[in-house]
RNA sequence: CGGAACGUGGCGCAGCUUGGUAGCGCACCUGCUUUGGGAGCAGGGGGUCGGAGGUUCAAAUCCUCUCGUUCCGACCA
């Protein structure tokens, strides 16, 4: 039985100062953590049975769907991270330390490394597999700002898990079941959650779906189809590329002089008011220039290449999307003096004709899928204050490929059916990754199969972010008045209330109720506290969000206790005598 | 990593402009009263003012650096 009266917190009256989002403040508040490091925190004992109850769900479901649990070191040696090239491509997320002897290592950020070499150490054979294992375990990522409490932490709790399998056809089987589990694991904590199509990032592989909690506070932006059930992280989403004009009888490219035009909307004026330039139907839009740019990836071997890349002009790069493509390079700006080592670029009037590998440039240059063949634009004539118009793709110029670099607005077209797209956020709560063999091959993890011939095991690597669902948790279900938990997470099932003066009986009474709900099975904290006023003991019930609340007090003297719905603020008066049979049935309905 | 703001008992804040005994509310301790929506009175304990260096007779206050926090952007399963 937990009892306000010792229970080793403090409830605070005021949101602390430096949190922001709300389930942050709430845990504050309630006492469930408090900060002790810089993106760490300290769960207290509030908090940790709610953490303890949310990991026991995911290990339940994982269980359940028959994986099995393992449990690695934290602290890893370098070697692992340095054959996978990944402990150059994780760059500065990584913490990084030395033993006594000046031997590298590092704490880890994720094991895939790890259970590869375990599966390597101990199976060669086709028969073992398909092999699921997975653990619970705490990961190490310096990130540059740990923020909102729980959600975005340097050291957090992870469940990982691994599929090990012979063929793709036994990965894709692999995948499903984690994907089941996983639908089963978050319903079971009530969370909310849409399934987006997601990039692989810093993991590798092919096929990914992240699992997002739609909460306003989410770092995570998705698209969603407002007619179909497409959803796809914005990183992710493809755009479905209009069809190809034919090239015979098209108007001939001609460049103008256009003084004058620093941006897209003085350019578009521009053609629009001179008759020599008006195009023939309609006026011309934003959407008819093509808008080129250049950026520097920067390797994570510290080189860097040129990267030219045209949109509509009416559309703006989405940093985020081009890195999920261009991965691990990171993208940095391209800067004055590199402009003056490359003459072909003419800052203002870039254009098709001078990019590509093939042209004066040399610089790779690819083009958003609205820009097919036939298509033509109003582009920089790569000459100072001069642009061309009808300028066509697949007839005066190639670029060496495509890129998703465009800006994702709400209202564009669905990729599958062609309705309304919506854009929201969501808090990223699983991920799953079809990882096939890059980490098997890298660490040579193979079997034999039927024939006795090696094959190399192709894998997938699935993540729920365990401290950080109780705060995604906390976020889907709190109110107003405090945080609501559901009933299976809840530090308690009833939140007993002692009101009245320390010589009435409702001090025993509420005691000989707690302990009758205790011998019932219910898990019950009472707030005992001597002196403290009703206002107080009300507010902390609501703050802390077991979800009943009963209250022994007044209505006693008519043999009745109050109980009271959390969530719905419901109150009924029960008869003392049927109390602990009408709040079983409340906490196991 | 860029831009901005902020670090003063456990929490929320004032004091800094104009250098001179460190203050308020909540929380905590003692006593009395009070007890259904954040009680009252009286008394009390607790802070090297984030850290380091500098200027000065004297620094919470002025200067420099640094660490941390929050917001925006960048980054990020």
């Amino acid at each position: 039985m937990l009892r306000m009266s010792s229970l080793f917190l403090r409830t605070l009256r005021e949101d602390p100062s430096d949190a922001e989002v709300p389930s942050h403040r709430l845990l504050v508040r309630g006492g469930y953590i408090r900060r002790a490091a810089p993106g760490g925190y300290t769960w207290l004992p509030l908090g940790w049975i709610v953490y303890r109850n949310v990991e026991r769900i995911v290990r339940e479901e994982m269980d359940k769907a028959g994986f099995q649990e393992v449990h690695f070191p934290a602290l890893l040696p370098r070697e692992p991270y340095e054959i996978s090239g990944r402990w150059t491509d994780y760059g500065d997320g990584v913490f990084r330390l030395k033993d006594r002897k000046g031997n590298d290592f590092l704490l880890a950020p994720t094991h895939e490394e790890m259970f590869t070499l375990l599966v390597k150490d101990l199976y060669s054979s086709y028969k073992d597999l398909p092999l699921h294992i997975y653990q619970i375990q705490t990961k190490y990522r310096d990130e540059a700002r740990p923020r909102a409490g729980l959600l975005r932490t340097r050291e957090f709790v992870m469940k990982d898990s691994y599929s090990f399998d012979i063929d793709d056809e036994g990965l894709v089987k692999s995948y499903e079941q984690h994907r089941q589990a996983y639908i089963d694991t978050f319903n079971r904590l009530g969370l909310p959650f849409v399934m987006v199509s997601a990039v692989s990032g810093a993991m590798g592989g092919s096929a990914s779906e992240e699992f997002l909690a739609p909460i306003d506070v989410g770092e995570d932006t998705f698209v969603r189809c407002t007619n179909c059930d497409y959803a796809a992280n914005t990183e992710a989403v493809q755009v479905r590329p209009p069809d190809a004009i034919p090239l015979d009888g098209l108007p001939a490219a001609r460049v103008e002089d256009t003084p004058d035009t620093p941006t897209i909307e003085t350019l578009v004026d521009v053609v629009n008011e001179r008759a020599d330039l008006r195009h023939p139907d309609r006026d011309w839009t934003a959407a008819d220039t093509l808008k080129n740019l250049v950026v520097k990836l920067k390797h994570p071997d510290g080189t860097f290449s040129a990267l030219a890349i045209g949109l509509p002009g009416d559309r703006e790069v989405d940093l985020k999307r081009v890195e999920a493509q261009v991965g691990p390079a990171e993208v940095v700006a391209f800067e004055p003096a590199d402009f003056a080592k490359n003459p072909a670029l003419v800052k203002g009037y870039i254009g098709p004709g001078a990019l590509g590998e093939h042209n004066a440039s040399g610089i790779r240059y690819l083009v958003d899928p609205r820009v097919v063949e036939g298509s033509a634009w109003i582009t920089g004539a790569d000459q100072p204050g001069r642009h061309v118009i009808n300028l066509t793709m697949g007839r005066d110029f190639t670029p060496d490929g495509v890129i998703e670099a465009a800006e994702i607005h709400g209202g564009d077209p669905c990729p599958r059916c062609g309705n309304a797209l919506e854009i929201a956020k969501g808090i990223e709560i699983g991920h799953i990754f079809q990882l096939g063999r890059r980490y098997a091959t890298a660490l040579g993890l193979t079997v034999l199969d039927q024939n006795g011939k090696t094959k190399v095991v192709t894998m997938g690597s699935y993540g729920i972010g365990v401290s950080r669902a109780v705060a995604a948790v906390a976020e889907t279900t709190l109110d107003e008045k405090g945080l609501c938990w559901p009933r299976e997470i809840s530090p308690a099932d009833v939140h007993i209330v002692v009101t009245g003066k320390p010589s009435e009986p409702t001090g025993p009474a509420a005691e000989e109720l707690a302990l009758a709900l205790e011998t019932a099975g219910l898990r019950v904290l009472i707030d005992d506290r001597v002196g403290t006023s009703p206002g107080i003991k009300f507010n902390d019930a609501e703050l802390l969000g077991v979800p009943t609340i009963v209250v022994v007090g007044k209505g006693l003297a008519n043999g009745a206790i109050e109980v009271k719905d959390r969530r719905t603020g419901e109150r009924t008066d029960v008869p003392v005598a049927d109390a602990v049979e009408h709040l079983v049935q409340v906490c196991r309905s």
